[in-house]
DNA sequence: CTTACCGATGCGTTTTTCGCAACACCTCAA
DNA sequence: TTGAGGTGTTGCGAAAAACGCATCGGTAAG
């Protein structure tokens, strides 16, 4: 789009830090970009960069036009979008940002799924905790989020909120496997592979640890999801997350057994959009999707 | 702002109906205006207009597109605004619909109050009945609405409800100014002079009409309080109206006494603006004040 | 059929933008 | 203190984009 060239290249110069480095990036030279700049600021008003002996950097003013650039961009895909769904061929693009535990089965089943349906549609997945994941819907650089809850921000607006129980992971072998669901104090006498403190899963743990009496004395502590899947098959050690990021295959090396709801509290994993927003058609369509998937998917 | 001449073009072209008009107007040739058009739709990547051999129309795409251009343009106007604020100097224009009982006092005084505070302000005063003020507000051609309700739009989010009751209004020297309440029996027998149906006052007379048995037969109906305020002092005749519409001066020659709240059901008076829109500073400054003089107002 | 109005297009002209070079300023290090 | 390397800024000629004029093809009403 030409006739937002010049946003473009405001947003050259942030990213730059100076207008000669800016000029390289945008294949123009230092002089027109310059002038470009100062063409601006006189029809917008106001300075928008502070001219620093090293470059340039956004003044207040400028942060807020950076808002405005953003959501225009945004806003103008959003239309294009309709457009291009209006005229029949679904096309566009979904950038979403969610935790660790949808990555192994869940998103990648329900991309497929979208994919199949429509292949003109791409998608961007960024893995977020849900501070980051917050920030991403709040800057427009995603336009889904979904996390394990409690989310902050108030311009989270919630499609969707699924009950996920923790479950604890361990090898087939373990006598564990032979109960349907489990006590906190069944787990709490072997070797313990949890999440690192940031996360919901290690949130809830402690908040059982702490009911019980017991303190929660973890073998390894890790923030990886993966890592804690795999190392149980290595050593018998007990992992835990939540459902939807564990496979529903029997044959599994590993098996899965919900914590008890009187010793360890549900979670929720939230979907969410920035509030207020409308999405563009793809994103919308697809948050549709993993709205009725989640609703299916309420395993505990 | 020159960058984004192309969608006040597109706008010119839509309000005249063709290019040849729209030419006219924008001191271009048609030519050259012809040109800018079939560019952006190549940008656009699809056609915005349709062409009819009387013009141009929009079709579809350019509809949404329009959607996108008024909201490109208020939020641009935001941003002006809130920079203009940060540095100090109030600036800005504040847009309101309002109903016509709020044009003879109390928004005159608002706004005279705001502009003795900041005189860089001006305003916009368009007098809407409701759903042309809910309308201004999804178009973005007006920032505050203050109407009487009910309202019916979902995008319509009320920052302030001031109770109003319904007043009658008549010659300082009829009978009925001895009472400080009236019943809506006392008024039935006399001349009236009331709002045509669309008005939210003589919704409400026709509840407690209907309430009471006994019919509402007014001699005059008229879609100006104007008239209803200035009639009853030629004719003996009753008219109605809300408080917030009528001078608290004893010296008039007019007097007013609310109905009794048993007969006729309050109303409210409701401030609102467009549902998750961030208003520019000069209107979301105003709308403050408003809501603060109105919750002192709540005058029944 | 004539007339009037519409959008589209080729072409020469005008306006805008760009690239080059030079300038003034600041910072850091020798 | 002095020079090297970085910055933004500006004058001027060249390149590019936008424009105005004249004209064409097509539709609709008188």
């Amino acid at each position: 789009m030409k006739y937002l060239k010049t946003f473009e290249l405001i947003e050259a110069v942030v990213r730059a830090g100076s207008i000669r480095k800016a000029a390289e990036d945008t294949n123009l030279t230092a002089s027109a970009l310059n002038r470009r700049i100062q063409n601006f600021e006189q029809e917008f008003g106001w300075p928008v960069f502070e001219r620093l002996p090293r470059g340039m950097r956004l003044n207040p003013a400028g942060e807020l036009l950076m808002q405005h650039i953003r959501l225009q961009r945004t806003d103008l895909a959003r239309v294009q979008s309709q457009v291009a769904d209006l005229s029949g061929v679904r096309r566009g693009h979904v950038s979403i940002a969610c935790s660790q535990a949808l990555l192994p089965y869940f998103l990648p089943e329900q991309i497929a799924i979208y994919r199949r349906a429509h292949p003109g549609v791409t998608f961007t997945v960024n893995v977020r905790d849900r501070a980051q994941a917050e920030q991403d819907l709040a800057s427009y650089s995603s336009d889904l989020a979904l996390v394990f809850e409690p989310v902050h921000l108030v311009e989270f607006e919630v499609l969707c909120a699924t009950p996920q129980a923790v479950h604890a992971v361990f090898r087939r072998d373990n006598a564990l496997a032979s109960k349907s669901t489990l006590r906190l104090r069944d787990c709490l006498n072997h070797k313990l592979v949890v999440p690192t403190a940031p996360y919901g899963v290690r949130h809830l743990l402690e908040l059982g640890a702490t009911r019980s009496g017991r303190p929660l004395t973890p073998a390894i502590e890790t923030d990886s999801f993966d890592l804690i899947r795999h190392y149980v098959t290595q050593e018998d050690a007990i992992g835990f997350q939540i459902p939807i990021g564990l496979s529903t295959s029997k044959q599994d090396t590993i098996a899965h057994r919900p914590l008890s709801a009187r010793d360890v509290p549900f979670g929720r994993l939230l979907l969410g959009q920035m509030k207020g927003r409308t999405l563009p058609v793809a994103s919308s369509k697809f948050g549709q999707q993993l709205v009725a998937a989640l609703s299916q998917y309420t395993q505990i």
